[in-house]
DNA sequence: CGGACTGTTGACAAACTTCAATCCGAGTGG
DNA sequence: CCACTCGGATTGAAGTTTGTCAACAGTCCG
């Protein structure tokens, strides 16, 4: 717990931290986090006590570990996690992604102990609320209730985008279909949804997509010699967009077509 | 909305209903929604006026369609329901299966629109609550703001379930992980785990699964063949449960042995 | 420079999907 | 009351995708 920085009174926004009340912690944090989670502007100005620290994490370090205490809610700051799952012989199967804005630990309210573990990626930073300021007997912030039902809402949603990812019977599909969600995922970032960098490495993808990381590395090939993305390692660029999101439909066919989606033709090509 | 039963005062709890103020509704279903969601009891006592309505629903019908508006949380009381979300072309994908107890609607929070539909498997009910109401500027009911964000966090370490399920290689270990979660969530219930009574078809689990449902009916054949379960079309009955929890382990192998799983013999049969 | 890790590509066998036929039960109508 | 149909479930056969094993290139780090 060495590298948890607390923002005290007087840190970057000093006329924020003159509301704190009582707790040793300034609210410069949480103003910030609900900034970030789109709170209504001026909806902290309410006796905003809660206390919220940050914490900062490198590259490989898991933020929590499976099994472990639920004793706080995180929400990523800047940086991006793996939430995995171990499968109880060693296998370590990706959940999914979590970057700016998304909150991390919610699945371990219920359990009091983390389903998931959570992995930095990169480095970057979280914001920590004690589960027992959250819950506690003090007054609750109305604003943050809104956005932590938001966040955990939104994690719940994407919960399904695995699914999406898993239900396409080809590995071009799926691959597509990921490629899709990360470019959403930037483009609600505000950054390029046409060309973006992977922070995970082939292996995450493909526990992600529930294939083998050479399949993976097969169909990146693939996609490339159609045409339809250019790869270089995690670099990525979506070269057509409309056909990536046609090959993405591929789904446990009840279809007309979508052909025995051979080794040297698009599969999208022939429709648009 | 033709089959919504309004829980009018003076019908089941007298003396609850007389602690409700202003609204139409009584606070019988409140009562007993906080009870079902393990509320610490007496914790409603503290003015406790939250809107809450019971739905009916058959068999088959739809609760809420896909990408209808969100008006309304909801949980199940009596029934059970499936998931689903249509990947674009028509093919449904089941992204899970609800219970008593379980929240629907959740992820329809932060889109204020249903990303996935819930489907009614039998006759069953639910409790309702209008997002106006839980969200709205009266005063919050704190105990049932816990039961709620306890549920969402289940509802979302739930999720987690899809994956091990599909993480899986081999079907007849998805198979094995599909029904030991099932006769885990049965044990919940305080009913048997060992016995008990799927609610939805073949094809449901196949899709949750990730597999052809004629792949499904093998593996069935196949688990029971082995003597680990005990099938009749939806009547299951698990024989061997740590046989089948050792099946459930069988992952992307990163393991010793674990055989090339033939035809014939059941690969948890030399070891326990 | 050696070592470890990531990513790519090839070959083969196994498992799954697909198509197809069949059986069974429930619901319907003559 | 029985024949009929419809859907769910099971089982068989054939083809294809993908997992696994293996080798190799590139990069980072000690």
């Amino acid at each position: 717990m060495d590298n948890v920085l607390m923002f005290t009174p007087g840190r970057a926004q000093r006329q924020a931290a003159a509301e704190a009340p009582v707790f040793g912690v300034g609210n410069d944090a949480l103003a910030e986090l609900l900034e970030m989670l789109g709170a209504a502007p001026g909806a902290q100005g309410e006796a905003a006590a809660m206390p919220v620290s940050v914490q900062r994490v490198r590259a490989g370090e898991m933020l929590f570990h499976e099994g472990a205490a639920a004793e706080a809610l995180r929400f990523v700051r800047c940086g991006s996690f793996k939430l995995q799952r171990t499968v109880a012989d060693g296998y370590e199967q990706v959940l999914g992604f979590a970057t700016r804005g998304d909150v991390l630990g919610f699945d371990a309210i219920c359990t009091r102990s983390h389903p998931t573990g959570a992995r930095a990626l990169e480095d970057g930073s979280v914001f920590v609320i004690r589960l027992r300021d959250f819950f506690g007997t003090g007054p609750r912030v109305s604003a943050l209730d809104t956005v932590v039902h938001h966040a955990a809402s939104s994690a719940l949603a994407a919960s399904g985008d695995l699914a999406e990812v898993m239900a396409a019977v080809a590995a071009e599909a799926r691959l597509a279909r990921f490629l899709l969600q990360w470019s959403g995922r930037m483009a609600r970032q505000g950054r390029s949804p046409r060309r973006f960098h992977l922070r995970m490495g082939r292996r995450d993808i493909a526990s992600y997509m529930g294939l083998a990381h050479e399949t993976v590395s097969r169909c990146f090939g693939l996609l490339s010699r159609w045409g339809l993305v250019r790869v270089d390692k995690r670099e990525v660029e979506l070269l057509e967009m409309p056909a990536l999101r046609l090959l993405a439909l591929n789904t446990r066919r009840p279809m007309d077509e979508a052909g025995p989606a051979s080794t040297a033709r698009c599969p999208a090509a022939g429709r648009g």
